[in-house]
DNA sequence: ACAGAAAATTACCGATCGGTACATATTTTT
DNA sequence: AAAAATATGTACCGATCGGTAATTTTCTGT
């Protein structure tokens, strides 16, 4: 196994940068905190840029994957699993370090929407999208792709609010509504 | 009059944080950008900090006068408004400088809720349910407060979406969900 | 045991960070 | 006109920024 050192260090680096920003994190302590040296980061990632970069990777692939895992595990059917996504976001919330999404603080930070990181964090977006859409159809819903975008727009919602209100609530607010939006369409 | 060199700074000071975030934005570029000099800066502000503080009081005063009314403009009727909210979001994206929200942003970099920046954008946000709640209930909904939570919900997802994926096609899809909402919940 | 790769150490680079000292103009108020 | 704020330019502070050079130590595969 190679990827062991490197895989450490970016697994390090997301939860520094989850919990203090990207721009407000120097690679001194990241160095500090990982106990990695500078030179062996260097080695791996030539630039900050590609670190991040590597590190939301990791995190779209390890949060697409916990939230569709536990979508399956709370409910049986499409519909039951669209409505289940809230009550997993708000088990997400109730965690202690609870600090909002990545991706979300990743585009504030990197605003232009021509710039790596921004796209990238677009693409984790896509991806949900396109994985809710496909739950919709099987749901026999109306209207797949526009109900898939609408939870999605009460998700981020939801994750927002949850982070400036340092509150779980908005978990259940948005199932309550996905439920109504579900109901309205026709998704018994 | 006294404060007009100083609300210029926090005026230009607002466009250059919202363009390029509070992190990566030093006070040498905003000398730069202003051109008053940066010992004018530090008469006024002590810090840094205090000068963000003082860009989103008054983002929050502008913001929120310019939804409100926008709504009004758009709607006669209560309900009208609340579902207005949503074309003038919408208005917002199409915005040729679009960034997303300021205080989102803010409190991506500002991540520790004990922070008085993130305080502060939590405050904004606390001043919108208070404004769209009492809309709710002059609607005369079922469950005000939760409607309310509930829209902007929509209203959060839809800036942060729009942004992400640099369409303003989230504002349509947030208001027809924003439609069914309301229909569900017997709001003519 | 030995070679070669990987990691660490240390020291350093120029640039920029937030913030200040100080002395000089430019207004504004009395 | 004198006095008191207010604004200015310039030069500077120590700290930190992202990133690198050269050398040595530690690990790994054969």
């Amino acid at each position: 196994m190679r990827p062991s050192k490197r895989d450490e260090l970016v697994r390090k680096a997301l939860a520094v940068f989850y919990r203090n920003g990207f721009n407000a994190t120097g690679m001194d302590m990241l160095v500090a905190e990982t106990g990695i040296s500078k030179t062996s980061m260097y080695k791996h990632f030539r630039t900050k840029e590609e670190l991040i970069l590597a590190v939301l990777r990791l995190r779209d692939e390890e949060f697409r994957n916990w939230l569709y895992r536990r979508m399956e595990e709370l409910a049986d059917d499409p519909s039951g699993q669209l409505l289940a996504m809230f009550d997993a976001l708000g088990e997400w919330f109730g965690e202690p370090g609870y600090r909002g999404c990545m991706f979300i603080k990743a585009s504030s930070e990197f605003l232009d929407s021509g710039h790596a990181i921004h796209i990238q964090s677009a693409e984790h977006k896509r991806l949900l999208v396109q994985h809710v859409t496909a739950l919709a159809e099987k749901a026999g819903l109306a209207q797949p792709d526009l109900m898939a975008r609408q939870l999605l727009l009460l998700k981020e919602g939801a994750i927002v609010v949850a982070h400036l209100g340092h509150t779980d609530k908005p978990a259940a607010d948005a199932k309550a509504a996905a439920a109504a939006l579900l109901e309205a369409s026709g998704g018994a």
